[in-house]
DNA sequence: CTTATTCTTGACTAAAATAGTCAGGAATAA
DNA sequence: TTATTCCTGACTATTTTAGTCAAGAATAAG
């Protein structure tokens, strides 16, 4: 699991597919007029997001992309994955062929934090995050943020 | 909130630190040979974990490195903070001004995920990082260490 | 049928971040 | 006194990121 800007730009689009696709697809034009990304870049990390199918795309006049799924169904930790390639962190690449060292040992425990974190963005869709919207005017607090998202995955 | 090599390598090394160092401070030379990490990289990581004051040093012959604080006053999240600057994630650098578009809207949501994944690291010590070690001989399955360390966290 | 629109693909590039090197210096235990 | 270790800053190669550019294919609308 990695965490970049990029994997940022395309939460960022999908949520903007989220909130302004109903019936009709949305052109990465508008996400890049929207959110400001390059419409080339977006084109790119699409490409990626449709080859994972959380999109199907709609070619000519009044085309675009939909999510292929709806907003309950797509979790960050998917997004995330399809567009940021993850990098293998062992030394010995998962042979572990370095037995006896510590290596292995502080490696595997990495690993172990790096599937919680990707367990944790397993469970958080794209309608948890818009949940966010019209609950609170402006700007809520972090810490109401935090519990509405947190009594939103049941971890509070 | 950046996940990144580096990160990696910090929470890597002060594991290394928790789990070799006793009465004794560790050194570089120690921690790279161990975790294959260079000398002079460790050496620029250690800099910003001391300006940090994650740890504590010890010059000359028989010197190197101390944990600061005990292993479950160290979240992984600090260790994180200490060496991966964050980014501001807003187009409009927290300053607002771009009202009534989409694009605070989602750079909003997106910091507030963000900062979820903040919550949760900071929750997690060095220490429970290295109760998955001894629980199981070689390689537990992923579920088996995902449900060890949630269960730590009380999440499950 | 024609055309404007939009996706699709691939090659290329500038800028930034990452990971690492190198060299010198300061503190200190042995 | 010396070897060890931290400490600092400047420098560099590599990789990743973010973005450009150009050409082409599909298709809805006129």
């Amino acid at each position: 699991m990695k965490l970049t800007t990029r994997g940022r730009y395309a939460v960022t689009a999908m949520l903007d597919l989220a909130i302004n696709g109903g019936r009709r697809p949305v052109s990465l034009a508008d996400i890049s007029g929207r959110q400001e990304i390059s419409l080339s870049y977006l084109e790119q990390l699409f490409a990626k997001l449709r080859r994972e199918q959380l999109v199907t795309s709609a070619r000519g006049p009044g085309g675009g992309y939909r999510l292929a799924r709806s907003g309950e169904e797509i979790f960050v930790a998917e997004i995330i994955d399809a567009v940021d390639e993850s990098v293998d962190v062992t030394n010995c690449q998962g042979k572990g062929n370095c037995h006896q060292g510590e290596t292995c040992l502080t490696h595997h425990l990495w690993e172990d934090l790096s599937g919680q974190i990707h367990d944790f963005l397993s469970q958080i869709s794209l309608c948890d995050l818009m949940e966010g919207r019209g609950q609170g005017r402006g700007h809520r607090s972090a810490q109401q943020q935090s519990d509405g998202l947190l009594q939103t995955l049941s971890l509070r």
